[in-house]
Order: structure tokens, then C-alpha cells, then sequence
RNA sequence: GGGCGAUUAGCUCAGUUGGCUAGAGCACCUCUUUUACACGGAGGGGGUCGGGGGUUCAAGUCCCUCAUCGCCCA
């Protein structure tokens, strides 16, 4: 049997399906056949290599569920892998998670301390893991089912954790290799610090928020006061605790002011004794800017500090890990910032030395995990190289590459890895071009601790005996590196990064000494692995080997640095291949105000509630449909009352509330915010957007074109058809589908998912339901040719089905099984040859290049005529208020020439446009208060529909219409300029436009006069 | 401050190297429940393509400029 008939949906027998599509029933059951069929299984097998086809998810975050900009991302990389399935690849669409360390980390931390009021250093470090990993558990299993029912044909015997055991063996092998290789240090860096979580956090985890602020102007007074007279030195800051950390004041070396100042020595009267600092000549001072001087602390500002290390400048830290004032900031030690800011400020005062007091808007960081402020802070972190080094670096395929980053730039210049839109290589390129060395440590406690135990040593000798030794004490076990150190505070250490996790040696380092680093590794070094840690690497496994390098990579625009760039370079180094021959960059979902959805925001949309209301096919088509080349997508939001279905618009009040009364019905429910106690109480609603019916109705246009179908083309044969002979129709939709089936090829070719949709859409409904099967429901009721219209239905149906299951899999796959039953021999042989196959999953695609046999270029022109004449005629009667269902009698009178055919294709207006009795003539006289429509020389005259004077009018209108377009376009060709320089096709279709131009004048001219 | 992008019908968006009377879906108006579908069918109205300048025989499309908005980087 195909298809379970246990199901509680209508049976398979097309009499019984419903007359609305039902997805939640379909898509349960055909997940079932899917899975009984380990339909998405990717297995290595002799296929070549130009025959695999390797989508690499984007790894999502365990830190919460998946909201609708996962949704159009896994729904197009679903589209793709399902698209070259039936074309034949050996497809792995791999599934997995990402641990997401700071974000993590964050979110749990923050609801234990909500739930238990405890922190996590009340916790301890293992306990706090252990409460991560649970909910590590509760999210994957909700983001995998979110996928799952979105019909993501992931090999789900593939899943990877960034945490698992065995990915976390590429994580360690990879920073091994690179520190091994020199390309991963120690060094002191400002970073941004969160003082609440008290972490380094990365550039793009900072967000900035300008706030009104103060501009303080001091002054310091010199050391020895020049008998000019100079005896202060005036600058301004926006954070006067800094002065605590000041070493220098700066001037332009251009700035002739200041000339004889430079290298003269200033106080800073904070201290007792004051802290003695030099007057420095820098670049960075802007004569222009206030009075030209500006303070330096390099340990607090990121300008400062390049400032510092180009003048030699000692480094003052302040700050505590925690935001206060360290033991350097003499009396104002332990003060809070803010605090000290206040009595810097009182104590400059008082000392006379505060000038003025400005108001600014300052531009103030945040972080973007804790909502706090960021400071910079200098702090031991250690780095990936990602400049030129001496010597190069050595890449997985033993090639040379100068550095890291100029590896991953030299990919995408010389087009092994091609980025669509194109536009994309330029930020990637940019951010890559700049070769900053990236800070992997994280002060954290959930991620990959990094594998180097370090130890601090007397002096030089003793540094050089110990790192000596260790290959005695250890090597027999492990694999291990070392670096030597001398730390800025001037102590010697020693440290060694192991190639494993081996006991014995992390126990005979520890007996010696050596303490591991608590730190743990940023998230993206480890998500940087993912093309090929998946596959079992560092292990030389067959999934390695067969399903690397990957085909695409589909993702969003905001992690191509982050994450894509990364990934080139390190599956360079790992396997001197780039991981992915195309990235697709994809659109954004953006709310109704035109904002990135996002969890915390609170205007994010669970796909499973669009999928619960409209379905997983409506979802996709709707996304497929919304993707197009430029513009990301802006969807207003709504909440769907659960008792009356009525829609309240999403707003900034109701974004994150637990409850929503409904305007219509004024009974409350609960929403994704809702907390336990809420939902025991309230029903919950669904949050939704009405961009969604789009899909919601091409399906149940999709499921009723079937259901008509299987009602009339039981038994249909497939048996050789002369093509040529076949009914115009016939030949017509025939040639439609193989126009079609090219372009949609071409549009997914170029990841033009929108355009692809469109096709599918215009062939299946305007094109199929609104003409053809229109135009054939006689032939099939038992009228002539009716055998021929079966199999021509039959056939597009099986095609549209195929066409369109990368789109729509599960509604697609279902009428498949009915279609099999109804119709099994399908095709058209010799002309179209199809293969059968029981799921439609597994069945072949369409070709790339159509069918040679049904193009035909002029039965698409004939059929455009007869559809404008159509046209006309409907026209005509609905502005006569004629009803549908009452039927005319037309007269046709057309030129001679077009008299035979008009007469054997007449019988298309005749059924489209409900016509009685229908004479076609030359010379053909206008029946008494008949209207007229013209079309090019055809006078359509449809009887009985009366008021000459109306008439008049109306040709009359449309005569000066034309007259118009008649005037433009000999204007047009009359122009030399035009006939002289277009090309001659452009020139030729001009011409051709205003003879069937002139011909409707003519026509219409000649129905006037009848009228008179 | 630098880079990228956007601005086309009431709304959301298409519009290939410049070349049909600038299109679609939704919304709207009229007609329509005839045995696939009212989540449907037929028809219709609606746009000086953000403003200004330029190149060209020809500009929604190319160039300059201004305005507004968004994203990335600093």
C-alpha cells in the first residue's frame, strides 16, 4: 500500500479527499513515510564528485528555539537539497547545533539567578555546566523538531553538537596545529569587558547607544613651568576617571603651539605625589579638536592604546574585573566608576583645575549579552594570527599561503568560492583585508577549555631548562607544543599546549606546576570546523573523504565575517580545500517596523505556529516566494485569538506580553511569553502574519486541481501522441511546461527563489487551472479527444508535482501516492519518457533543458491571440452586465485570410467565454445592438448587449488611446537617431507594433462608422 | 566618518547587457455560489518609478547630486 489509510485524513480514493486541504494530517503522514523510507539518508557511494551535493546548516544556537529567519534560511537550504535529490546527487542536507558559549551562558546564568537567586560562582563551575547541559537537551530537541516540521530533509543519524566528544576532538586538534605552528599567542590586548559577566565579549556582541553626556576641560599644570609663562596644559574627556590611568598627554607634531612643550613632563595632582607624565607628539592629537592636547590612557581606550605603543607609553590598568578602581588608582581604589568619575571630578574642582563643563552626546558601547556597558580593559587573551607571517603557512594540501586571512581573501578573488548576490565579496573581502589577529579566549565556563597548561618561572635559564624538560616527561604520551613568554609585567613562563586529552600528561604537568587556563575558546573557533568536524575529522573517515569539500552554503548576510570567512581559512588549513563552491546570501525577516526578528527582542515568530495555522508548505512557498534578489522582508505581525481566530496586530506594548485580549471577542489568551502559571489559565494564541495565506491558498488551489484530476483521469493511458496533431490546447500547455521547466532551472541555478516560484505559480494556475483544464473539462467528461486530454493532464499534473516538491514536499508528496494509484503509466513516450518511482522524494526531476518535442513557438502565439480575443469578449459582457453563467451569441468578422483558422480554433473562445452560437465571416454584418470588441482587425460583435450611444463612447475612447500610441511610436521610427542606432530586432519589433496598431485603428474606425 | 543597499500601485515586492502601453500578489470596486477550489472564477480601477541635474535616438534601468531609511565597519 502507499499511503496509510489509518490516518484520519480523507482516504486515498480521490472522491473522498477533502475539499480543503488539511496539512496537519498530510504532513504527519507522509513524515511517517518519509522516515519508514530513510528518505533523507546520505550515505558515500560511487557516485562522482560533480554528482554530491553537500548543504551544511547553519548551526543554530541552543540558547532558544528557532524563530522565522531560521525559517527561510533551513527552508532554502531544504529547497536546494531536495531540488538536487531528484536530480540525481547523493545529497547530505547536515543537521547539528551550535553550544553558543557567551549567549548560553548568559540566558541560563540569568534564569538561575531569577529562579534561585544564586550566581554562578555560587554554583561552581561544574554544577553550572551541568544546568547548561540540561538545557542544551531541552533546546536541541526543540529546535530539532522546529526543523523537522518544517520538512528539512537532514540526515537525522548525522546530528552534531559543537560539545560533542568527538567535535570537540577537531576543536583541540585544530588549536594544536595552529599554536604549533606559531599561529596562535599570548598577548595583552584591550578588549571589550563586561563588567557584569565579567568576560571578554567580541566586536559584535557590543552595540552602541549615543547618550547626553558631559565634556570635562582640565587642565594639568607642568612639572617646570617655562619662563614664557606656559604653566598649564588644557585638554578634555568625557571620563574623567580615566585620568587615573593617564600616561601621557598628546600633541600634534605639526602644532606649532606646542612645539617647545614636547617632552616636557606634567602632574597629574590626583595622586600624592602626583604622578609624573610626559607631554608626547602623536598624530592622533587633532589641532583642530578643542585645544589641540589630548590625555592618553592606553589601558582604557582603544585610540589611546595604538597611541601608546607607538611612543613607548607604560600601560596603567585601573579598572578590577568586576568595574572598580583598582589599588593603581591610589585613594579612589574601590570606588564603583561612576563614583570615582564624581570625585575626580570634586577633587579637580577644588584644585582649581577644572575649566568648563560641556554637554555632548557621547557615544557609549554596550554589551550585547548583559546590557551593561563595556570597558575597555587590557587583559591577557590569547589570539589566532591572521597577518602575513615570515616564511608563510603551510595548508592542508601542503601549499604556501602568506597568512590565514589572505588564504580565505584569495578564495573568493580567484572564485573558488563564489558569493551570491556578488555584492557580498566586498565585505568579505573588506573585513578579511584587514587582517586582525582574532581573540579566541573567553572568560567563560561553557565552551572548549583551551588545552594549554602554563607555569611562571624565575628567570630566563630556568624558563629555558623547564621547556626543555617537558618533551622528557611527556612526550612518550602526547603530542605537545611550547611556547616561552615573557609577560609585560616582566615574569617568565612557560607554556604547553597539549595535542589530546591525556591523562597521564595533564597529570605529570600538573605535579610539575603547570595550571591549565581556565579560559574557554570562542564560539566561532569552534563553528568554524563545522564542514568538516561533522564529518569525522580529524579522523580520515569516508564521510570526510566522499562528503568534503561541500557544495553550498546558505546563510545570513551578518556572520559572512564571522562564520563564513573563517570556515574558507580553516578548512584551507585542515584540508586545503575551501569548504563550499557557493554562499548564498539569503534575505532577512524583519518585523512590521522594519527590525531583525529576534527571541529577545520579543518579535520573533515560532515557525510552528505559522506552520500550526497555514501549514509547512504554505510556509515555504511563502518564503520561496518572499526571497528575492535584494530586499529583505518586512512582515507585520499578528496574534490570532485562539476562541475567535480574529488577528490583533503585534505592537511594541503587546511584544512581550504574557497575555493579549483580543479586540473582537474580549476573551484573553496566552502568548510564547506566557510562564506556566499563565498557560494553566489562558489558551494560548498563535502569533502569525497574513503573508502566509499566499501559500496557504496555492496549496489548497494545488490539492483542488488534483482532486479534479483524479476524478476525471482514472485509467489514462500513455501511449504515443502525435504532438503536431493534438488540439491546439493540448499543444499549447505542452509547450508551456517545457518553457517552464527550463526557466525554473535556470532560476535555481542563480538562486532566484522568488522568480523560481513565480513560474511554478503562472504555469500550474493561470496557465493549467485558468485555461487548460478550463478549456478540457468537455474532453474529459467523454467528449472528443478525450482519451488524449486524460494523458496530457495526467502527465502535466505528474510534472507540476515533481516541479514542485523542492517548494512544497509534503502536499506534493501526498498527491503523488494518489496519482500512482489513479494513473500509474504516465508520460508521453518518445517525447517525454518518465521514469515512475513510489515516493516523489526519490523521483526524477524534470530536465534542465525541457523537452525538445513540445516547444513550439507559434502555438504560443496563436494562443496569446485567442486569449486577448477571450479577453475582449469577457470584458465586453461584464461591463454589459451580462452574468457568467448566461451565454451570448458573438459574430466574428475577420479578414478573409484569418477565416479557417479562426473557425477551427473558435470553439477555445466559444467554451472560455460562454458563447451559444459563435459565426465567424468575412464581411460579416454588425447584428443590431450587438457591442463591438476589436482585437488587431477582428471585429468581435457580441449580440444583444444594446445602447449604441455607449458604445460610441467607449470605441471612441479607445480609439484616441490607440491614436496615441500611434503618434509615439511613428514619432519613434521616424527619428533617425533611432532607426540608425538600435538594433535592427528592436527596430524590426517597433515596426511590426505599429502596423497591428494601425490594423486596430482601422478596426476600430470601421465599427465606429456602423454605429452612425 | 567609511562601505553596501533601498526608495516603483493603498500594502509587500518584481523589473536581466538601457529598447513593448512599467508587472505580480494582497487590498479595493463590479459580477459570480455552474458538480475541483469563495483559501475559488471573470472583469476593472489604481503608479509623472523619492527630488533635481546629466549622458543617450531612447533612462525605472547608466552617471552626478540632494533627501529619507536600513545594514555592516570604524
Amino acid at each position: 500500500m502507499l499511503f496509510s489509510r489509518q490516518s484520519g485524513e480523507a482516504g486515498d480514493m480521490s472522491a473522498e479527499l477533502d475539499t480543503t486541504y488539511n496539512p496537519t494530517s498530510v504532513e504527519k503522514n507522509v513524515s511517517e513515510r518519509w522516515d519508514e523510507a530513510n528518505a533523507f539518508r546520505a550515505t558515500p557511494d560511487d557516485r562522482a564528485r560533480d554528482k554530491r551535493f553537500v548543504v551544511m546548516i547553519p548551526l543554530p544556537n541552543v540558547t532558544g528555539q528557532l524563530h522565522l529567519g531560521h525559517a527561510i534560511n533551513n527552508t532554502l537550504q531544504d529547497v536546494v537539497t531536495r531540488y538536487h535529490r531528484m536530480r540525481g546527487f547523493n545529497c547530505l542536507y547536515q543537521p547539528g547545533t551550535d553550544h553558543a558559549g557567551i549567549a548560553t551562558q548568559a540566558v541560563v546564568e540569568k534564569r538561575i539567578f531569577e529562579e534561585e537567586g544564586k550566581s554562578r560562582h555560587d554554583l561552581g563551575r561544574e554544577e553550572l555546566v551541568r544546568r547548561i547541559w540540561e538545557w542544551k537537551e531541552r533546546f536541541e530537541k526543540r529546535i530539532l523538531g522546529q526543523l523537522k516540521s518544517m520538512g528539512c530533509s537532514c540526515d537525522w543519524e548525522r546530528v552534531r553538537f559543537t560539545l560533542d566528544d568527538k567535535y570537540s576532538a577537531a576543536v583541540h586538534e585544530t588549536f594544536f596545529k595552529w599554536f604549533s605552528d606559531g599561529l596562535i599567542f599570548r598577548g595583552e590586548r584591550l578588549v571589550n569587558w563586561d563588567t557584569h559577566l565579567q568576560t571578554a565579549v567580541a566586536d559584535d556582541e557590543v552595540y552602541h547607544i549615543t547618550v547626553k553626556g558631559h565634556f570635562w576641560h582640565f587642565k594639568y599644570p607642568l612639572k617646570d613651568p617655562s619662563a614664557g609663562g606656559v604653566t598649564h596644559l588644557s585638554f578634555a574627556t568625557t571620563r574623567p576617571e580615566t585620568m587615573l590611568a593617564d600616561v601621557a598627554l598628546a600633541v600634534n607634531p605639526k602644532d606649532e603651539r606646542y612645539q617647545a612643550l614636547v617632552g616636557k613632563t606634567v602632574l597629574v595632582p590626583l595622586f600624592d605625589p602626583p604622578r609624573e607624565i610626559p607631554i608626547v607628539a602623536d598624530a592622533w592629537a587633532d589641532p583642530e579638536k578643542g585645544t589641540g592636547c589630548v590625555k592618553i590612557t592606553p589601558a582604557h581606550d582603544a585610540n589611546d592604546y595604538e597611541v601608546g605603543r607607538r611612543c613607548n607609553l607604560p600601560m596603567i590598568n585601573v579598572m578590577t574585573v568586576d568595574g572598580k578602581v583598582n589599588d593603581n588608582g591610589g585613594e579612589f581604589a574601590g570606588l564603583s566608576f561612576p563614583e570615582a568619575r564624581k570625585q575626580v571630578v570634586a577633587k579637580m574642582e577644588a584644585l582649581e583645575l577644572l575649566d568648563k563643563i560641556d554637554k555632548l552626546d557621547v557615544d557609549l558601547p554596550h554589551s550585547d549579552r548583559s546590557k551593561t556597558p563595556i570597558e575597555p580593559l587590557l587583559s591577557p587573551q590569547w589570539f589566532v594570527r591572521m597577518g602575513d607571517v615570515d616564511g608563510g603557512v603551510t595548508l592542508g594540501d601542503e601549499s604556501k599561503t602568506p597568512g590565514l586571512a589572505q588564504s580565505a581573501i584569495d578564495a573568493v578573488q580567484d572564485a573558488r568560492v563564489q558569493i551570491f548576490p556578488e555584492r557580498y565579496s566586498k565585505s568579505y573581502v573588506d573585513w578579511l583585508s584587514e587582517k586582525r589577529d582574532w581573540c579566541i579566549s573567553r572568560q567563560l565556563w561553557w565552551g572548549h577549555q583551551i588545552p594549554v597548561w602554563s607555569r611562571s618561572v624565575a628567570d630566563e635559564d630556568t624558563q629555558r631548562r623547564v621547556a626543555n624538560g617537558i618533551g622528557d616527561a611527556i612526550g612518550a604520551v602526547e603530542r605537545h607544543a611550547v611556547h616561552t613568554e615573557l609577560t609585560p609585567v616582566g615574569e617568565y613562563t612557560v607554556a604547553v599546549c597539549l595535542g589530546g586529552e591525556n591523562l597521564a600528561a595533564i597529570e605529570t604537568l600538573e605535579k610539575d606546576g603547570f595550571v591549565r587556563d581556565p579560559d574557554v575558546l570562542d564560539t566561532w573557533f569552534s563553528s568554524q570546523l563545522w564542514p568538516f568536524a561533522t564529518l569525522g575529522w580529524p579522523e580520515e573517515t569516508a564521510d570526510v573523504d566522499y562528503f568534503y569539500p561541500g557544495t553550498v552554503l546558505i546563510t545570513s548576510r551578518d556572520i559572512i565575517s564571522l562564520w563564513v570567512a573563517r570556515m574558507v581559512l580553516s578548512g584551507l588549513y585542515n584540508r586545503g580545500e575551501v569548504p563550499f563552491r557557493h554562499v548564498y546570501i539569503h534575505p532577512k525577516i524583519l518585523d512590521g517596523r522594519g527590525e531583525t526578528m529576534s527571541k529577545s527582542k520579543g518579535n520573533g515568530v515560532d515557525p510552528l505556529d505559522i506552520i500550526d495555522v497555514y501549514g509547512a508548505d504554505a510556509m515555504r512557498y511563502s518564503m520561496a516566494d518572499m526571497c528575492t534578489e535584494t530586499q529583505d522582508v518586512r512582515m507585520p505581525v499578528e496574534y490570532r485569538c485562539p476562541h475567535c481566530e480574529a488577528l490583533t496586530p503585534q505592537t511594541v506594548k503587546n511584544m512581550q506580553a504574557m497575555t493579549v485580549d483580543c479586540k473582537e471577542c474580549n476573551k484573553t489568551f496566552a502568548t510564547q511569553w506566557a510562564d506556566e502559571a499563565v498557560l494553566a489559565e489562558h489558551v494560548r494564541g498563535r502569533t502569525v502574519s497574513d503573508k502566509f495565506e499566499i501559500g496557504r491558498n496555492f496549496c489548497n488551489k494545488l490539492w483542488n486541481a488534483a482532486r479534479f484530476a483524479f476524478l476525471n483521469i482514472e485509467g489514462a493511458s500513455c501511449t504515443p501522441l502525435d504532438i503536431a496533431s493534438l488540439p491546439t490546447e493540448d499543444r499549447w500547455i505542452l509547450a508551456k511546461l517545457s518553457e517552464t521547466t527550463r526557466g525554473l532551472h535556470v532560476e535555481l541555478g542563480r538562486y532566484h527563489f522568488s522568480a523560481a516560484i513565480k513560474l511554478l505559480r503562472d504555469f500550474f494556475w493561470d496557465n493549467l487551472c485558468d485555461w487548460y483544464i478550463e478549456l478540457t473539462k468537455a474532453r474529459l467528461a467523454g467528449g472528443e479527444k478525450g482519451a488524449e486530454a486524460k494523458q496530457i493532464l495526467a502527465f502535466c499534473l505528474d510534472q507540476i508535482l515533481r516541479l514542485l516538491h523542492p517548494f512544497t514536499p509534503y502536499i506534493s508528496e501526498r498527491l503523488w501516492s494518489t496519482l500512482n494509484e489513479i494513473a500509474p503509466e504516465r508520460g508521453l513516450p518518445g517525447v517525454a519518457e518518465l521514469s515512475g518511482s513510489e515516493l516523489l522524494i526519490h523521483a526524477e526531476y524534470p530536465p534542465i533543458e525541457g523537452y525538445a518535442g513540445l516547444d513550439d513557438a507559434d502555438i504560443l502565439g496563436v494562443f496569446a491571440g485567442l486569449q486577448e480575443a477571450t479577453r475582449a469578449i469577457r470584458e465586453l459582457r461584464n461591463k454589459n452586465g451580462i452574468a457568467p453563467r448566461q451565454s451570448v451569441n458573438v459574430t466574428i468578422n475577420a479578414p478573409a485570410a484569418d477565416v479557417p483558422a479562426l473557425t477551427e480554433q473558435g470553439g477555445i473562445i466559444q467554451r472560455l467565454a460562454n458563447i451559444e452560437a459563435l459565426v465567424v465571416a468575412t464581411d460579416a454584418e454588425r447584428p443590431a445592438n450587438s457591442g463591438t470588441a476589436v482585437v488587431g482587425q477582428l471585429q468581435v460583435f457580441v449580440h444583444d448587449i444594446g445602447d449604441d450611444a455607449a458604445e460610441h463612447a467607449r470605441l471612441s475612447k479607445e480609439l484616441v488611446e490607440v491614436e496615441n500610441q500611434i503618434a509615439s511610436k511613428e514619432k519613434k521610427l521616424s527619428n533617425e537617431g533611432f532607426t540608425k542606432n538600435a538594433k535592427a530586432d528592436v527596430v524590426e519589433a517597433e515596426r511590426g507594433r505599429l502596423a497591428a496598431l494601425i490594423d486596430t485603428r482601422e478596426t476600430i474606425q470601421k465599427s465606429l462608422n456602423l454605429l452612425r
